[in-house]
RNA sequence: GUGGGUGUAGCUCAGUUGGUUAGAGCACCAGGUUGUGGCCCUGGGGGCCGUGGGUUCAAGUCCCAUCACUCACCCCA
C-alpha cells in the first residue's frame, strides 16, 4: 500500500476529459491571438545552467535563494530546471537573434516551470505558464500592447472578474536611490517592523511595502513613495502607458506598493488579480526588464514581458462557459469474428468519420458490450453479429432513445458521415 | 522552512464513555433477461482502519512518533 509510487508532491497529472479540453483550448486560444500580433513560438530547455537563473532572476530573490530544483549532472556542472521563462528566452535570444541587424524579436513561450515551495491552492511545484517576451523597444506603447494583449486573451476566454494593478519602479537609477531612502526610513522605525520585515531590511527593503504583517502596517503607510523618486524620463513613460491603456479601454489601478518578486524589473510592472481565487490569486504579471540582456552577456537591448499561471487560468474557466462540445461518440460492438473483421475492415472509413469512436474487440456478451458503451458514453452503437453478417446489415441503435434500425452494411459509412456532417 | 486540518472499501463518508465477526451509499461483478445499456429485484467480491511504537484484559477509538494529503504563512504564476 504505502510501497506505491505516486506522483511527486506538487506535480499533477492532468487526465480529466474536461480539463485537458480546457487546458487544449486555452493553449490554442494563445497560439492563435500571439501569433496574430506577430509573436513566434520559442521552446527552450526545461534545464539550464543554474548561473542563468541566478544572474537572470536574481540572487537575492526567494526563487534562486531556496525554491530551484538544482543539481549537479555527471560532469559535476550544476543545473536547473527552469523556475521561470523569461531567462532562458533572454538566453537563446541573445545565442541566436543578436547578430541580426535589427535586434528585437517576439516570443511567446507555453511549458513547465518548477519550483521547490511547499504547495497550496493555485501553486504547485510543478506548474505551466504562457509567457511573452517582446525585444528591441523602449516605448510605452508598447508597455500597454502587452497589457492589451493579456487583457484581451482573458476577455476571449471569458475570464472577466480580475483587476489588473500597474506601477513604475523607475529606471535602475531612480530606484537606487528610493531604495537608499527607504533603507534610511525603515532602519530609524527598524523596532516598530516585524520580525520578517527586520530581516528583509538587509536584503531587499522593497518587499516591506508589500507585507501583509500587521505590526508593520503603520510604517509602512508613512514610508516615502516611489513615485516621488521617479526620473522626469520614467515619470512621463510611466505617464504615457496610462494613456495608452486609457485608449485601448483597458481598466487599471495604479497600485503604488506593488514590487514584483524577480530583480531584473524595471519602469513598467503589472499584475492581473483575480477576484474569485485563494490566497494564490495572482494569475498573470509581468513588466520591463531593460538591463536584463545585457547583464546576460548580450547587447542593451529593451525588453518587456509577461507570463501567466496556467493552473490558476483553468481553474476559474469551466467548459460550459468556454462553450466546449465534445463530439458525438459511436460505438461499435462486434458479436463475432467475421463482424469484427468487417469492422476492421471499415477502420479507415471509421476514423475518417466527424466523430469519437471506438471498436470493441473480443467476444464478451453482448450485454457487457452494450454496458461498456454506457459507460464510456456512446450516443451511438452499431452492432453486427451472425444475424446480421447474414443478411448484410448492421444494427445501428440511438442510446438516448433506445430506439434501432437496420442499416445495410454497405451504406453504414454513408449513413454515419450524414449524421455527424 | 513554519503553523492548522484530515487519513476507515475504487469513491464519498458513518463508526457511541475504548468492548465480541468494522458498516452505509455510490461504483464494480454475476444472475433475474441464452443477442441489448440506464430503471428495478436478488446475490457477490472487495479493508494490515496511512505506517511504526506505547497504554490497556481489550485500540478504528486514547498517547507519542512518522509519512501522506490539504489549507494557510512565506513567496509567486
Amino acid at each position: 500500500m504505502s510501497q506505491k509510487i505516486r506522483a511527486i508532491k506538487g506535480m499533477e497529472d492532468l487526465f480529466e476529459e474536461q480539463s485537458v479540453k480546457i487546458w487544449q483550448r486555452v493553449e490554442s486560444e494563445a497560439r492563435c491571438l500571439f501569433e496574430a500580433a506577430g509573436f513566434q513560438e520559442i521552446r527552450t530547455p526545461i534545464v539550464e545552467e543554474t548561473a542563468l537563473f541566478e544572474r537572470g532572476v536574481g540572487e537575492t530573490t526567494e526563487i534562486v535563494e531556496k525554491e530551484m530544483y538544482t543539481f549537479l549532472d555527471r560532469n559535476d556542472k550544476s543545473l536547473s530546471l527552469r523556475p521561470e521563462g523569461t531567462a532562458s528566452v533572454v538566453r537563446a535570444f541573445i545565442e541566436h537573434f543578436t547578430d541580426h541587424q535589427v535586434q528585437e524579436g517576439r516570443f511567446y513561450y507555453i511549458g513547465p516551470m518548477f519550483r521547490y515551495e511547499n504547495p497550496q491552492k493555485g501553486r504547485y511545484r510543478q506548474f505551466h505558464q504562457i509567457g511573452l517576451e517582446c525585444f528591441g523597444q523602449d516605448h510605452p506603447g508598447l508597455d500597454a500592447e502587452m497589457i492589451f494583449l493579456l487583457d484581451q486573451f482573458l476577455r476571449c476566454l471569458n475570464v472577466h472578474d480580475f483587476e489588473l494593478k500597474i506601477n513604475s519602479l523607475g529606471s535602475s537609477e531612480c530606484r537606487q536611490a528610493y531604495l537608499a531612502a527607504l533603507k534610511e526610513y525603515f532602519s530609524e522605525h527598524r523596532f516598530q517592523l516585524g520580525e520578517e520585515d527586520q530581516r528583509r531590511l538587509e536584503r531587499n527593503p522593497l518587499r516591506i511595502l508589500d507585507s501583509k504583517d500587521p505590526t508593520s502596517q503603520t510604517v509602512i503607510e508613512g514610508a516615502p513613495h516611489l513615485r516621488d523618486f521617479l526620473s522626469e524620463e520614467t515619470q512621463t513613460h510611466f505617464l504615457a502607458v496610462q494613456e495608452f491603456l486609457k485608449n485601448l479601454g483597458v481598466p487599471f489601478t495604479v497600485d503604488s506598493r506593488m514590487v514584483r518578486g524577480l530583480d531584473y524589473y524595471e519602469k513598467t510592472v503589472f499584475e492581473f488579480v483575480s477576484t474569485e481565487l485563494g490566497a494564490q490569486n495572482s494569475i498573470a504579471g509581468g513588466g520591463r526588464y531593460n538591463r536584463l540582456v545585457k547583464s546576460l552577456g548580450g547587447p542593451v537591448v529593451p525588453a518587456v514581458g509577461f507570463a501567466l499561471g496556467m493552473e490558476r487560468l483553468t481553474s476559474l474557466l469551466s467548459a460550459e462557459k468556454l462553450g466546449l462540445k465534445n463530439l458525438p461518440k459511436v460505438f461499435f460492438a462486434a458479436l463475432d469474428e467475421d463482424s469484427e473483421k468487417y469492422f476492421a475492415s471499415k477502420l479507415p472509413e471509421i476514423r475518417q468519420l466527424n466523430a469519437m469512436t471506438m471498436v470493441d474487440w473480443g467476444s464478451t456478451s453482448l450485454k457487457s458490450k452494450m454496458k461498456r458503451a454506457a459507460r464510456w458514453g456512446a450516443q451511438w452503437v452499431l452492432l453486427s453479429g451472425e444475424s446480421e453478417r447474414e443478411k448484410s446489415v448492421v444494427v445501428v441503435r440511438d442510446m438516448e432513445s433506445s430506439s434501432q434500425e437496420e442499416v445495410p452494411a454497405h451504406d453504414m459509412i454513408d449513413f454515419l458521415q450524414k449524421k455527424f456532417s
